[in-house]
DNA sequence: GGAATAGTGTCTATCAGACATTATATG
DNA sequence: CATATAATGTCTGATAGACACTATTCC
């Protein structure tokens, strides 16, 4: 019978700030570069479940304004840690950065600035390990939507899928798939700006939709 | 501070065994119907990752014999099993049917059989979602191919597509998938049997190969 | 009218499916 | 030669990409 074993639940949460893809950092300011990314123990007394642990670590216990959760992958080895057998579910989130509150040991930063700094422990490939699921999923599915606000356009899904991917889409295929797949309903508003206004869509279902065919533009890029 | 927990990790085996799918099961004898799949608490002495535990539950230490092996999720809430706060790490492996040796609390049974036959906790469910796993990814890889022996003809490996899939996939189309992308190559030797010989080949690589698009043949099948 | 972005029309290339055809072994 | 399976040729349809073009608003 072996020891028993704590486990954690650690969430890489994006965001979509300026058109840049961000993610959720907690700074626990022991040092300076201990930046990491949320995590949770898990609690078997307010936890009902692994999805209530990584809403707890995101400080959205009921798990509004997280439009979207999936698990990624279970971390576990006698070295992730030096000198600790150690667990991690990983699970990464989409959401409106805005609704995390200002707190100064919290920052939302652009994924490539952080693929290029010091993390704690393996945190640094669970971020890449996240992006590139939600980047490979993005080719075929709608969850870059799930990084905006309820009601947008065609164009700010465009960017959205662009931010993901880090590369151009091409702008009638997606329109193509996307009105081709009726998951989107007109709002009926309309976003003015100093040019032709644009549609306003919402999604009709909560749930990413699946297309047949992945973007292809990708396999340039890959 | 929560209470610490045990933590499992399950693997469903897939073989094929004349042209079936099947699925390993372990029949641990308390009471007859108590089928379910293997599985290993981990032993942070033992083990050194969650994989070493998979393949201890598998009876493969060194993982021998086991073709693939792919993590599928982890389980973990209050209710899963009664009055317990139970987690479990589930992988998938596929392998040949002939390496488990003949014990008789060991079956691999036929998925079809799986699928309508009661299991033990939530091993059903599990069951389900790995293979559910498989066929998604066998739609846009090699994946089947590590069900065969070394050794295989190119119809072997469409049996081994239908196995998986469920559904007869189109010769022309799946040998020209196979050809194209370069990770097969003849092994010179060729299959006789009382009709025209086929030529064998091996995988060049060990890892599964990713081809650009899907087999659409699924979609109607959906 | 000019600037800027929204939205469309349409051609091409690629590739999966369908299915007919040819090839090669055994008995 | 009959049978059985291996392997190939080739047509069609679907759809992603490219890119030029039109539409609509503000100033």
């Amino acid at each position: 019978m072996s020891k028993p074993l704590q486990v954690a639940v650690n969430v890489v949460a994006f965001s979509l700030k300026a058109n840049q893809l961000c993610v959720l950092l907690v700074n626990e300011g022991t040092h300076d570069a201990s930046w990491q990314i949320p995590g949770s123990i898990i609690d078997i007394e307010q936890d009902h479940s692994l999805e209530d642990t990584a809403k707890r670590a995101l400080g959205s216990p009921h798990g509004s304004k997280i439009l979207y959760l999936e698990q990624v992958q279970t971390k576990g080895s006698k070295d992730r840690i030096p000198n600790e057998w150690s667990l991690a579910v990983v699970y990464y989130a989409l959401m409106d950065h805005h609704v995390i509150a200002q707190q100064p040991n919290l920052c939302w930063m652009p994924v490539e600035a952080v693929l290029t700094s010091k993390m704690a422990f393996d945190h640094q490939t669970l971020i890449e390990e996240s992006l590139q699921r939600l980047q490979n999923k993005s080719l075929y599915t709608s969850l870059p939507i799930f990084l905006l606000p309820q009601e947008f356009t065609l164009t700010e899904v465009q960017k959205a899928y662009e931010a993901v991917l880090g590369f151009c889409v091409e702008k009638k295929s997606l329109r193509r798939r996307l009105l081709d797949a009726d998951f989107l309903e007109e709002t009926g508003n309309i976003r003015r700006a100093s040019h032709r206004p644009a549609q306003l869509y919402r999604l009709s279902l909560p749930k990413p939709y699946f297309f047949a065919r992945i973007i292809e533009g990708a396999r340039e890029h890959k």
